[in-house]
DNA sequence: AAAACATAGTTGTATATGCAACATAAGGCG
DNA sequence: CGCCTTATGTTGCATATACAACTATGTTTT
């Protein structure tokens, strides 16, 4: 297979110069840790953190919980509605605003699970380095400003 | 809503200590610079991957695209038969394993994008700042060893 | 107050992703 | 060569995610 001309572009281009393909490959890497200790709970890394977040704070407002975690509306409509069936969070109205309860059995849960996070937390320090969690944090810190 | 005990690790746990989470912000972050200036060629950042990762080789064997981008198998049969429809990728076999290689529509393609993936590449360079990026080299290559 | 604008939640649609189970193929070994 | 183990690809299933469009609510401006 021969392509027809040449492709400059694609020629003198890095694949691995991507921003965000760093980021990606980091996550898998990094996810693939977590997820191992936390499959025996059942749990997923973005469920834990609404468990986390939420659960530090007893409630929240549904608005607030896509601004914590940035992630956009409808996916924390989905994300919720999915921990609402299993019973760790429940909806209530401000008026006409959702507001997100962590539950009994969803606050157990969490208690359940922070040890396999820890575990996992520190699994992923070790192979980060303490150079490595600066780094991390430090870009993270320059994103958020 | 009062809950019925007292919560202690999850009182004393700290949802921003996980790396997850931190690189889970990142990459939103990030993913939304990028799918700001890729909007106009319709694609996302991982199609654009396989594209650029792909099209360097011209062709490359299946089960190296998932050793290069740490993908599952199902995901990279996924992720290229949506490729492939598009007419971007042909699947040839050597033997019984399949090879894939890019068409011209693909490579074609990704000359149009390589200008604006350079531009989201800038952008968030500029937020990450100098330190950023290198902190972000740091943070993969140790997650790589 | 009415109109205009902004915020928030939901649902339809599409992509991305991993795991388990299955099928097939490849390699190594007795 | 035939058996065992491993590697690979696919498909079923579930979750995570974003955007667009729609609806409802809230706020600001005239």
């Amino acid at each position: 297979m021969t392509l027809k001309k040449s492709y400059e572009l694609l020629e003198n281009a890095d694949p691995w110069a991507c921003i965000a393909s760093k980021l990606m490959l980091s996550i898998r890497v990094v996810s693939a840790i977590y997820r191992k200790h936390l499959k025996k709970h059942n749990v997923t890394m973005s469920q834990l953190s609404l468990l986390m977040v939420i659960g530090k704070h007893k409630f929240l407002p549904q608005n607030e919980i896509g601004k914590l975690l940035k992630l956009e509306r409808s996916t924390v409509t989905r994300d919720l509605k999915r921990m609402i069936e299993k019973g760790y969070f429940i909806k209530k109205y401000d008026k006409t605003r959702p507001v997100i309860y962590i539950t009994d059995k969803g606050a157990d849960y969490v208690e359940l699970i922070i040890p396999d996070w820890k575990a996992a937390t520190e699994e992923a320090k070790s192979k980060l380095g303490t150079d490595g969690e600066q780094a991390l944090n430090l870009v993270l810190n320059n994103l958020m400003r």
